[in-house]
DNA sequence: TTAAAACGTTGCCATAGAGCAATGTTTTTG
DNA sequence: CAAAAACATTGCTCTATGGCAACGTTTTAA
């Protein structure tokens, strides 16, 4: 149950199990169901999530009714609505599972006791948000330049688990353009 | 020289003139003249910079040899290109002074040194770290979403500063449309 | 202070991508 | 396993934005 958290820090910090064994469990264990909501929007977000098995989508709706996703969280991913669990307001996100999906679900409290108290996670979560902080940008310079066809290509190249793993639809939600303009961009690959 | 710097960290944690006194010549004082580069594509980043007075763009070059801007500092911000700085390899961002710009520097070994030793500093940078990825999720979900004309607006309301002290050159190389595009979307305002 | 350079605006046309409809395929679920 | 639902593909048309050219205005720097 805890093996690929433990796998995880141990790739990232020196740890030893002891340690480990004395804070792993407020991780609590969650399975959820293909299209189950983790977070609505307009809910506060207290949990900070870590998928063991299956995947999460996180995505806001916009004012044309389109869904925009900007993250999906596979095996051994951290993942949360950082805005709303930092600020407890209420998240213009939501989290959703694409397919059944084994969890690691800790309260925003415990998350945080743990950042303060043990340094491996201080660690941890610093380079989880210089991580995600480095994709965001890359992604921003993605979305501002190529044209959708570039993005695509880069998408094969960069992260080729989404294109193997996720439907057409879901992709072109993340890439920003309708599962039409997908489509005909794959056949002029 | 040190006053911004010393309330911006002040206004984040609690912090005493001494021990601020203790770590802030770490932090070198340099001035840069208009369109001078502090970081070119293909050097290493080794600072961490604060803004005194003035504004910094960060931005890259891509294969079209179109400019991207992904981040402005004005004064009282931090900016650096992390990626680089993160990992010593080669940059693929410019960072260059829009005007003259008023600097505060600080090495990439001071700074972590302060990181894991001053545990305000811990906190300042986990809480850049933080705001930073938050922004650019935001920006993630404007890109992919909203039509330009949209973008702008959002632009108007959140970031003011952007359109009144930029050139409309600058602001359409951050929203990623052309100058023309621009010109015309600000007289259907 | 003035020539040169950079910038901003607008007309015209080209093009990438959006949106709808129709059709065939795959997936889901009772 | 079969019916229903969701998904993928493609033709047609429409719109937002790109890119060039021309011209006036502002900024820069000697």
């Amino acid at each position: 149950m805890y093996d690929l958290l433990f796998k995880y820090i141990q790739n990232k910090t020196a740890i030893d199990e002891k340690t480990f064994s004395e804070f792993c469990h407020y991780f609590k264990p969650k399975t959820v169901k293909r299209n189950e909501y983790i977070l609505r929007e307009g809910e506060v977000c207290r949990y900070n999530i870590f998928v063991n098995t299956g995947c999460l989508k996180f995505y806001v709706i916009n004012d044309e009714g389109k869904e925009l996703i900007r993250y999906f969280a596979f095996e051994s991913k951290f993942g949360t609505a950082l805005s709303s669990l930092i600020t407890q307001n209420p998240s213009s996100e939501y989290i959703q599972a694409i397919e059944k999906t084994e969890l690691l679900v800790i309260s925003r409290q415990d998350f945080f006791h743990l950042v303060d108290t043990v340094p491996q996670i201080n660690f941890i979560y610093r380079d989880i948000l210089e991580m995600a902080y480095l994709t965001s940008q890359e992604r921003i310079y993605g979305l501002q330049g190529q044209r959708a066809l570039q993005q695509l290509k880069w998408l094969m190249t960069y992260q080729p688990k989404i294109l193997s793993r996720l439907s057409n639809k879901v992709i072109a939600s993340y890439l920003g353009v309708t599962p039409y303009t997908l489509s005909r961009l794959k056949s002029e690959l």
